[in-house]
DNA sequence: TCATTAAAGTTAT
DNA sequence: ATAACTTTAATGA
């Protein structure tokens, strides 16, 4: 968790309900808030000149929303909208400052998460700069098994759906099904009840 | 080889 | 039922 969730009711913040598709801030908009998943799935995505979107991440309970974008004066360069229903602790840019000068201490985890995201960028520019689709792939499920104990093959269950996946990397969704397929011949990973397994 | 288009089958709401 | 997702196949860059 990035920010103890009540030291943030402590300074005033609040619980949002979202539904799936309703959307927390748009491209350009000017960041004001702080925001905390509490429960559910949000994704940052931007989409292309034709209407391809690009999916930048896909983010859970724990994390914040666009937090990186608190400390300049830009306006968001994504959208950020709701998967799954969530409740999203809301705080003010005010009184996130403030939450910030108190001695508490909520840096470590700030930090440690505005790291985490540098690292995620990192990780998955080089990837997604590869023009092999098992790379961008295998990429991407690499880094979400990371976050769990267990790094024995096949004990990880990605997330997320076929064409989410191929959005996060940058392929046609055709693409990156064939891809999984050599993948599961190969086996890098396996397909259960469509589930795959990595 | 990958993207695109089309078409059809499957799952979820 | 309808929308969203998955899969296969054909075509072209």
């Amino acid at each position: 968790m990035v920010i103890d969730e009540n030291l943030l009711y402590s300074v005033g913040a609040e619980v949002k309900h979202y539904q799936p598709g309703e959307i927390i801030f748009t491209e350009g908009d000017t960041p004001l808030y702080y925001f905390q998943i509490i429960e559910g799935n949000v994704k940052l995505n931007n989409y292309s000149e034709e209407g391809k979107e690009f999916i930048q991440n896909i983010l859970g309970p724990g994390q914040g929303v666009g937090e990186s974008l608190l400390f300049i004066e830009k306006p968001y360069p994504t959208n950020a909208l709701v998967l799954t229903d969530c409740r999203i602790l809301k705080l003010s840019k005010n009184a996130f400052f403030i939450l910030l000068e108190m001695p508490n201490g909520i840096s470590m985890g700030l930090n440690r998460s505005l790291s985490e995201h540098v690292y995620y960028q990192c990780i998955m520019l080089r990837n997604n700069s590869s023009p092999n689709p098992a790379v961008r792939l295998k990429g991407l499920m690499s880094y979400f098994k990371s976050f769990q104990q267990n790094e024995s093959p096949f004990s990880f269950q990605v997330p997320f759906t076929r064409q989410q996946m191929a959005s996060l990397t940058g392929l046609c969704v055709e693409t990156a099904i064939r891809a999984i397929k050599v993948m599961e011949k190969e086996n890098v990973l396996k397909i259960k009840d469509r589930k795959i397994l990595y």
